[in-house]
DNA sequence: CAGTGGTCTAGACCACCGG
DNA sequence: CGGTGGTCTAGACCACTGA
């Protein structure tokens, strides 16, 4: 490891940039375990305590996981679902699970300006725009739209997410190699547009209420790569976070 | 430092809970520096590189903040607002800054079901009612309803939390000793209810979605402290929350 | 059993802060 | 300048996994 590196950033920072680069670049598959922490120790030149650290930092980002006795892997990206749950209001102790996704259609849109301004692009932009229906409990529960650079993601189509399954983020992974991590949520309550309200099977008169999502994500490196939206009903289910 | 102790809790978690129990016992004043890490690490008989790890983590709780040069703090306790922040819909980038709070009342209620569950209490057990409203430029943004137990927290009233200002959580660590944390959020999209509508400052007929939150809160050993729900209004500004 | 991560120690040097 | 946190090293021992 060079040393004489103005000494601006620390040995274990330039260590969690290598070994995110390398992985990014695939040198490990998902669930695959890295050299042992004495083994990466010695091919960087610096001692295990230092690896220790890179690893640990990389654990908390959710990057690898280790197991005691086995050794340290590589963890899935994060589902499109995001880190929530579902659970019954007002119940804060069990929290449910996560719904299960269906692609509706996969067509292109132009950047609106805050789009073009969250994803660092030009106005009108061309961008794929991904619609998900999720369902709980066989009922659909959430519409998503996802919006991703064309230019980036060159020949991303229905097919091959459908192909892949896994969604939005593991096709990101597995074909771009780009993890994603989610950087800032907006929450609002809107009445549900009347688009939305039938893919959601919402077909009264009367207007409902619904959670509506804003969503950037960028990859490791920071660079913006999905702007989402995401309206979901909460009449049944609550939206449950826990920090 | 014992090292006897059966070696089930390692020696940073046994010294995390002790700095622990010694900060809410008020040995520490908040923004008060702790002893230097060289200091702790012989006053428990152990290295300096356990009380870091003790200490690191309890930073990452925001338990405790350090200077380099200066020394290790006590943090304030989180904010009653959370860790959102209001801002543009649409406009990811900037986030805003958090409202003002305003105590409306402070009345006696008894425990619903669901209360009762989450704060580990039985059914109809008196809770304190504290109504707080949020402004954000002036304007009503969000109402408040906190319970907390009648019996753990003894002799809370309106002019205690007027005369310390700084909301809920302020006044529990300052008064009781209590320091708080978020445990799980749970977000629904309703529409607002004809009280807090006229609380709001809505007093047109037509009926308002908003953003309805509902939260637990824990002391720093994990026993449950708060219920607290939110209406918020978000036709001008969302919920942002960045992880 | 060998190999892995998990904890703990001791010591060194650096970077920053304040008087 | 002394005192603080921040980084890095080397080595020891433990706990867990799997062959």
């Amino acid at each position: 490891m060079n040393r004489n590196q103005l000494r601006r950033r620390p040995l274990y920072e330039q260590i969690k940039s290598l070994l995110l680069r390398r992985i990014n670049d695939g040198e490990w598959q998902v669930d695959e375990a890295l050299p042992s922490e004495w083994d990466l120790a010695e091919e960087l030149s610096v001692s295990q305590g230092t690896i220790r650290r890179a690893l640990t930092e990389l654990v908390q980002d959710e990057v690898l996981y280790r197991q005691q006795g086995r050794g340290t892997f590589v963890a899935e990206s994060v589902s499109d679902w995001g880190d929530a749950l579902l659970g019954a209001p007002g119940a804060m102790g069990a929290g449910g699970a996560a719904p299960l996704v269906e692609l509706l259609s996969c067509s292109r849109a132009n950047a609106s300006v805050e789009m073009a301004e969250a994803l660092g692009l030009r106005r009108g932009e061309p961008l794929w725009r991904l619609r998900q229906l999720w369902r709980y409990q066989g009922q659909p529960i959430a519409l998503d739209d996802a919006y991703l650079s064309c230019e980036k993601f060159e020949g991303l189509d229905a097919r091959w997410l459908r192909q892949f399954g896994g969604g939005v983020y593991a096709t990101l992974q597995r074909r771009y190699g780009v993890r994603v991590m989610v950087k800032s949520v907006q929450f609002r309550a809107e009445l549900l547009p009347r688009e939305e309200a039938s893919l959601l099977g919402q077909v009264t008169s009367i207007e409902v209420p619904a959670l509506s999502l804003l969503r950037l994500s960028v990859s490791m490196t920071g660079e913006p790569v999905e702007w989402r939206q995401r309206y979901c009903l909460t009449q049944q289910f609550a939206y449950v976070v826990t920090p």
